[in-house]
DNA sequence: ACAATATATGCACATATTGGCATATATACA
DNA sequence: TGTATATATGCCAATATGTGCATATATTGT
């Protein structure tokens, strides 16, 4: 492929891709793999294979930490900015909105803003959720 | 396809496309074919096929004018405009930029707005241009 | 009616992309 | 050392996509 326009927006011409971009432009967070997996209810191995090809774009990138993987935006490029702030603008409505709900639960979950659980079923997130603030209200 | 946001971004996801869009972003004009053809120096089967798929991704559209078709961007929409607007910044360096001092040149052979030619092949598009500006000043 | 011209499109081939599955890798923890 | 866990990846089949070529369509002017 010849420049790098083309291959972001070929990066970002995947529904999953748009909607893993949305939840890390809205967040502005650093992400886990399974926070991501939760948010929008996919198979891990899909999005590890999306945030890959998103990485390749250089709209993303990656920093460990243990067995977690951290995922981010390059926000350190002019050409990554100005896309990061149309997509924010840009990708709102059904699927978009679900997934930051989704997320913003997943998120409760962190301790000290870390990820500190992998994959959690939808059916038991709120249960865990519940269960964590218990233990919050216990300690204070 | 599901959302509106993914068959857009679907159809920029196309160097050829990408260009045709920054043609249009950065002129504001409405564009024959032949004149996009000649801005970009491909075959005219390739640019119609290309405007036919952002035709249907609803980000351009088509006003006939007896054989002429005039081609234009799709303003009167929120996600549009957010979309082209983002375009005209993103769409910047080596290709992109070529490719609108090609259409800048062939505008000028435009008499009244109009499109009044066909493709112009690269090598006779300066003479036409020059034989335009001598006419025009016999005229004066 | 005919020729020229502007644009659209059907078909075939090559290539790219995606999802699903299984499995590899790597780190933490007992 | 063995197990659980977080993440990455190789392979396959199905499908989608882009290009090139030829040709169709439609309108204008003679």
């Amino acid at each position: 492929m010849i420049n790098r326009q083309t291959s972001v927006l070929k990066a970002l011409s995947d529904e999953t891709r748009l909607r893993i971009m949305n939840v890390f432009v809205t967040s502005g967070e650093a992400l886990c793999v399974c926070e991501v997996v939760d948010a929008l209810h996919l198979p891990q191995y899909q999005i590890s294979k999306h945030l890959a090809i998103l990485k390749n774009a250089g709209v993303i990138d990656v920093e460990k930490d243990g067995t977690w993987g951290y995922h981010y935006m390059i926000t350190d490029d002019p050409l990554n900015k100005k896309l990061f702030s149309f997509l924010k603008k840009y990708l709102v409505g059904e699927v978009f909105d679900d997934d930051i709900k989704q997320l913003d639960l997943r998120l409760l979950l962190r301790e000290e803003g870390r990820c500190v659980v992998g994959f959690v079923d939808e059916k038991h997130l709120l249960n865990k959720i519940k269960v964590k603030k218990q233990k919050q209200t216990v300690k204070e």
